[in-house]
RNA sequence: GCCGACGUAGCUCAGGUAGUUAGAGCAUCUCACUCAUAAAGAGAAGGUCCCAAGUGCAACUCUUGGCGUCGGCACCA
């Protein structure tokens, strides 16, 4: 990490629109909206989501449900791109695949792999279901049949495709796998490793038009179109205005520090693919990639429509506001690691965290000031949060939010303990003296809250400022 | 099968270059207080630190072997 640059760039990966967003998502989305926010601190940032939306599959399922392929990925790009609001997410941009922005800057990717001869064409050999229409693999084999129609006989399928020379790169994969930080947390860095050392092929990355067509064009030949992997990459660039405004690509992606964040599966696709892909280009490789677990059901189990235990965060912010859901993600989810999500937990949570701790240390503390204070006491300009903000430097979020709730115990048993509701009636030069410490601390806990709950970061400095009670319970109590 | 992570109180997890009574938060119970959202504070209770063998004066911490959960071992993303 160099402490020199000035701008930070963060993405997360770009998720399949073919389901409504599902939490794990949002995890993922609110884990970097928290380190923008936290780097814009002291930063410019440019923070970059948006939707993957080629692909066989995506085809496959507009024609299932009887639509056009554009209207279907119109559809749900547009329910991705409401969690801007329903998360409140900072990003700059929110890009499509299937924008021109993307298509052209992934066919002067192609160009400029293909001109450094990286790009070749070779025949690819494999079992095709008929029914599936697709290449079957060991995995979904059966007795030598597809586990989907078993009955229907699998053929022998040439199809010549382009091939992308990923195996150029091992030497320059494993030089870059051996940075310093370029995986968190750093033990998943081993599977990338052994990934390219034992696994790693070329591999292809066209697909024959016969076959389907829905996928960007590749220059100089219309008889095949880009296999998704190749063009969703390309977003993480072509959301900054790559290759045509400079500007913003070299500010951020050259010249800034980047950072990626995945889901634990994506090791392979993020960190090995993606950073070949960037080598062969000729362009600068990311700089740190974060890849967080996933969220499960009770128990561990994986979240399912037919367990019935899926968790919409729609359906959450709706009832409890989207700093509640934020809270609960990057608290009791752990920033690295599997994690079980169920609204029992998520109510406790709630109660105790927001409703009993935050809430109920704002009002008790407002209650008083605006009480004996004539108005705010001086906020002192800086606060030192050095030891909480380092957190953040190691992507330890679940860390960091314990800091601040750690500080708001440590209020609650000052007012305890130094009884200033007492004080004040007594001596009440003393007291005034107490309750303004304690405006104080409110503010700096309010200031730490501004990556991680932004809404209630704002409401609780502008009471602090106006030297006013809530009206209403910031995180109304729910039983 | 191979590689990796994880397995610690009812729940979610910290922790440890091996060394006196194993930590936190939540939940539970008791007491006390009233500034506050019947909240906050004090205290109690709660664990053979997955199992087994080994090495050590000493292991939850190291080694080996099991068991369990999860991910990867590419062309579904």
């Amino acid at each position: 990490m160099n402490p020199d640059k000035k701008s930070f760039y963060i993405t997360t990966t770009i998720p399949y629109v073919n389901a409504d967003p599902h939490i794990g998502f949002a995890l993922e989305l609110v884990q970097s909206d928290v380190i923008a926010r936290y780097q814009r601190l002291s930063k410019d940032v440019f923070f970059s989501t948006g939707t993957d939306e080629y692909g066989q599959k995506i085809w496959e399922a507009s024609q299932k449900e009887g639509k056009n392929v554009q209207e279907y990925v119109d559809y749900y790009a547009e329910k991705f791109l409401n969690l801007k609001e329903t998360l409140n997410l900072s990003n700059d941009n929110f890009i499509r695949t299937t924008s021109k922005e993307n298509i052209k800057a992934a066919q002067e990717f192609w160009r400029l792999c293909e001109a450094k001869g990286d790009i070749y064409k070779k025949i690819y050999r494999g079992l095709y279901c008929v029914g599936c229409e697709r290449f079957i693999t060991e995995k979904d084999l059966m007795n030598g049949f597809c586990s989907l129609h078993p009955t229907q006989k699998l053929e022998m399928v040439e199809e010549e495709n382009y091939f992308f020379k990923l195996t150029k790169y091992k030497k320059e994969l494993l030089e870059y796998l051996a940075g310093d930080k370029v995986i968190f947390p750093e033990w998943r860095r081993i599977e990338a490793i052994d990934f390219v050392q034992n696994g790693m092929e070329d591999f292809s990355i066209s697909r024959n038009k016969k076959r389907f067509s829905w996928g960007i064009p590749i220059p100089g030949d219309d008889t095949q179109v880009m296999y998704v992997w190749f063009g969703a990459f390309i977003n993480y660039i072509s959301t900054l205005g790559w290759p045509d405004s400079k500007g913003k690509f070299e500010k951020f992606w050259q010249d800034g520090k980047t950072v990626q964040t995945a889901g634990k599966d994506m090791v392979k696709f993020q960190s090995v693919m993606w950073q070949g892909m960037l080598m062969s280009a000729g362009l600068p490789t990311t700089d740190t990639i974060v890849y967080h677990g996933f969220i499960t059901g009770e128990g561990g189990i994986k979240m399912s429509k037919s367990l019935g235990n899926v968790i919409n965060p729609n359906d959450i912010v709706k009832e409890y506001g989207p700093d509640a859901l934020r809270y609960f993600l990057l608290r009791e989810i752990s920033s690295f690691e599997d994690s079980p999500f169920t609204m029992e937990r998520f109510k406790e949570a709630y109660n105790s965290g927001l409703a009993n701790g935050l809430g109920n240390l704002a009002s008790r503390i407002l209650t008083l000031s605006e009480k004996y204070l004539d108005k705010c006491p001086e906020i002192p300009e800086k606060s030192d949060f050095a030891e909480y903000f380092n957190f953040f430097e190691k992507f330890d979020i679940k860390q960091a939010v314990d800091h601040v709730w750690n500080k708001i115990g440590e209020l609650d048993k000052f007012i305890q303990e130094r009884e200033p509701f007492k004080v004040v009636k007594t001596d009440e030069e003393k007291g005034k003296v107490l309750i303004s410490d304690m405006v104080i601390c409110l503010y700096e806990i309010a200031r730490m809250l501004n990556p991680i709950m932004p809404e209630t970061n704002i409401i609780l400095k502008k009471l602090i400022k106006e030297n006013k009670k809530p009206e209403k319970p910031l995180f109304l109590r729910k039983d």
